[in-house]
DNA sequence: ATAGGGTTAG
């Protein structure tokens, strides 16, 4: 609203006598009387009494930009309030018409009336037509509000690659960018799909630095974001730290840095850091931290996390108890996390895929189905995670049938070009053991897609190293999966040199230090029953698993070294590891070759009480070791 | 502006 007297003024300044204009209440175009302006009440009240209210304030939609037989008396002023009008109607079909008129009166050089387009089609969302504004507009007079319009324009329309391009050009035009300007190149920087190198985001930092914003907090937020998301989240750190002044969001975008990065243990540090420093948590910070806590499986800091959660009464925030929900899934706590579900006051796809993945996960596939007939009664829709966790879950039933509804559901919404949904499709189906459908499959997929390649290699073992020298034929690069899972396949038929050549091809692909291949090399060495080899690799991973104690421990027992086996478990025993059932499947299996009773009972106690008894592949076993003839044994 | 869920592996 503008007041009565900036529309006095503007009509004094005017020199409007004996023009036309029109009048608003009749409708129609007057000759304006030979007057003085000065004392021109009758003007003034002509077309003010039309435009004021009772409270003495104008209503631009009054005002209608018909001003016909227009001669020049009207000035920008005038125009900009008939702007105004148009964008309070947010009615931009009147005002392209306008432009357009002023345009044909000479009025596009006006710098004023310029920027005034320049915003009404930046917020229209018309930016080729914003992009014409501005390039009209004479060079000397395009501040940097008017660029920084621009580019919001751009980066709300997700246009990254026009955001970078007109930032680019406005340094070339000597225009000093300010903080909104880094404020939008970092944001369209950030969501970019390219990946940046460290001497871009380094280059962006000094330009930062050069234009004196680096104490700007906007400006340092998105830093250590753009830091983060491409990797490198020390400088994020190193921002972070130089910061003197922090806001909430700087903190979350430090704890998302660490988290992006793999780094939960510094998360967790930052968290507790960020509450000594007294600041108040926000949703976002306990989504973060509770999603870190879930992924290094720190259950305890997650149930105090809860805690504090529900002393900041923030329960009721859907992204904060998704988080719960995962946390107490992916620890095993399935009751606990059915309890946070059924109290969530609103819940979201999200909520309920957290829980159907956490099911499907932990063995409770038909829970997992049924909580999808329960999603499908809310008006939830289920997407690509839905379906891929529960493809999970009737894979590992061997639920084929079910599998293949949900094959068809997948079809009919659409999901089935998501390589995820391939995946687990072409997983199903083997584990199924539908080799003609999964053959099938694969055959009509991707081949890019190294998940697929993954997948046959695995489920058809030895047939499976013939698959991998064909993706290897076919250029395919495979990933850290496909050279364990190719050494496993070596191991299962002994082929050492086969296996150690693959290794070889790993080393030089660049995956030296990764965990799944090392863990693969001790199995094959295990099983190949080079003992000394397969300690050697054991003991160059640095943080050991329970996969990487299986290798040996199962490697041995399948390579008949039983006594060298029941050493391992011990010692895995004594170093406080917790076995699963592969672990005990092999160590009762050893114990039965060399009826080696004692340990086998001793076994047999753990399995109980570590509830893996209800597992088939130890229960069988158990049963050949009672069929080895020791008396009052008994399972 | 910044946050939560999915496939393959012994």
């Amino acid at each position: 609203m503008v007041s009565k007297r900036i529309i006095h003024s503007l009509f004094k300044s005017s020199d409007c006598l004996g023009k036309e204009i029109w009048h608003f209440r009749y409708r129609k175009p007057i000759r304006l009387k030979n007057c003085a302006l000065t004392s021109c009440a009758s003007i003034n009240s002509l077309v003010l009494d039309d435009c004021l209210d009772e409270e003495n304030e104008y209503y631009p939609s009054i005002v209608h930009p018909r001003v016909t037989k227009d001669n020049g008396y009207l000035d920008h002023t005038y125009y900009l309030l008939l702007l105004d009008s148009c964008l309070s109607e947010g009615s931009i079909v009147d005002a392209k018409k306008l432009h357009g008129k002023l345009l044909t009166l000479g009025f596009g050089a006006d710098y004023r009336i310029g920027a005034r387009f320049l915003d009404i089609y930046v917020a229209s969302g018309d930016l080729s037509s914003a992009l014409q504004v501005f390039d009209s507009l004479p060079s000397g007079t395009r501040n940097e509000s008017c660029w920084n319009l621009l580019l919001s324009g751009f980066s709300q329309m997700k246009r990254n690659d026009v955001v970078l391009n007109l930032f680019s050009r406005m340094i070339r035009e000597n225009v000093s960018p300010d903080e909104c300007t880094f404020s939008e190149v970092l944001q369209a920087c950030s969501d970019s799909k390219v990946a940046f190198s460290f001497r871009d985001v380094e280059q962006i930092h000094a330009l930062i630095m050069r234009y004196g914003l680096g104490s700007k907090l906007i400006v340092s937020n998105r830093l250590i974001d753009l830091y983060s998301k491409n990797g490198f989240v020390d400088s994020s750190k190193q921002v972070f730290e130089d910061m003197v002044v922090r806001d909430s969001s700087s903190w979350v975008a430090m704890l998302s840095g660490f988290c992006k990065n793999k780094r939960e243990e510094d998360a967790i540090l930052l968290y507790k850091d960020m509450r000594k420093f007294g600041v108040i948590p926000t949703p976002y910070v306990f989504s973060s931290v509770t999603s870190a806590s879930t992924k290094i499986e720190a259950f305890n800091l997650g149930e105090q996390l809860h805690a504090s959660i529900y002393k900041w009464g923030l329960l009721s925030n859907v992204f904060v108890s998704n988080a719960l929900v995962t946390l107490y899934s992916r620890c095993g706590y399935l009751t606990l996390a059915e309890q946070v579900f059924a109290e969530m006051p609103q819940k979201d796809g999200v909520t309920y895929n957290s829980l159907i993945s956490g099911l499907s996960l932990k063995g409770f596939s038909d829970k997992a189905l049924q909580l999808f007939e329960k999603m499908q009664l809310s008006s939830l829709k289920p997407d690509c995670v839905t379906i891929a966790s529960l493809l999970g879950a009737c894979a590992s039933l061997g639920a084929l049938q079910k599998g293949r509804q949900l094959h068809s559901y997948a079809t009919k919404a659409g999901l089935c070009s998501d390589s995820i949904i391939e995946g687990s499709l072409l997983d199903l189906y083997v584990k199924c053991s539908d080799i003609e459908t999964a053959h099938k499959f694969f055959l009509g997929s991707q081949m890019e897609n190294t998940v697929l390649w993954n997948v046959m290699l695995v489920g058809y073992g030895q047939m499976g190293l013939k698959l991998f020298r064909k993706m290897q034929d076919h250029g395919i690069r495979s990933d850290n999966i496909g050279f364990a899972s190719a050494i496993s396949a070596c191991a299962g038929i002994q082929a050492l040199d086969q296996g150690q050549q693959i290794h070889a091809q790993s080393v030089v692909s660049g995956y030296s230090l990764d965990h799944s291949i090392g863990n693969a090399l001790i199995f094959l060495y295990a099983r190949c029953g080079r003992i000394q080899d397969a300690y050697a690799a054991f003991d160059k991973i640095d943080t050991k698993d329970i996969i990487s104690w299986n290798g040996l421990v199962s490697g041995f027992a399948q390579s008949g070294f039983y006594e060298e086996a029941l050493q391992v478990f011990s010692r895995l025993h004594e170093d406080g590891v917790e076995a699963n059932m592969f672990t005990y499947g092999s160590a009762v299996s050893a114990a039965a070759n060399i009826t080696n009773i004692k340990q086998g009972k001793q076994i047999h106690a753990r399995i109980v009480k570590t509830g893996y008894n209800g597992e088939t592949e130890a229960s069988n076993v158990l049963i050949t070791l009672l069929q080895c003839g020791e008396e009052g044994f008994r399972y």
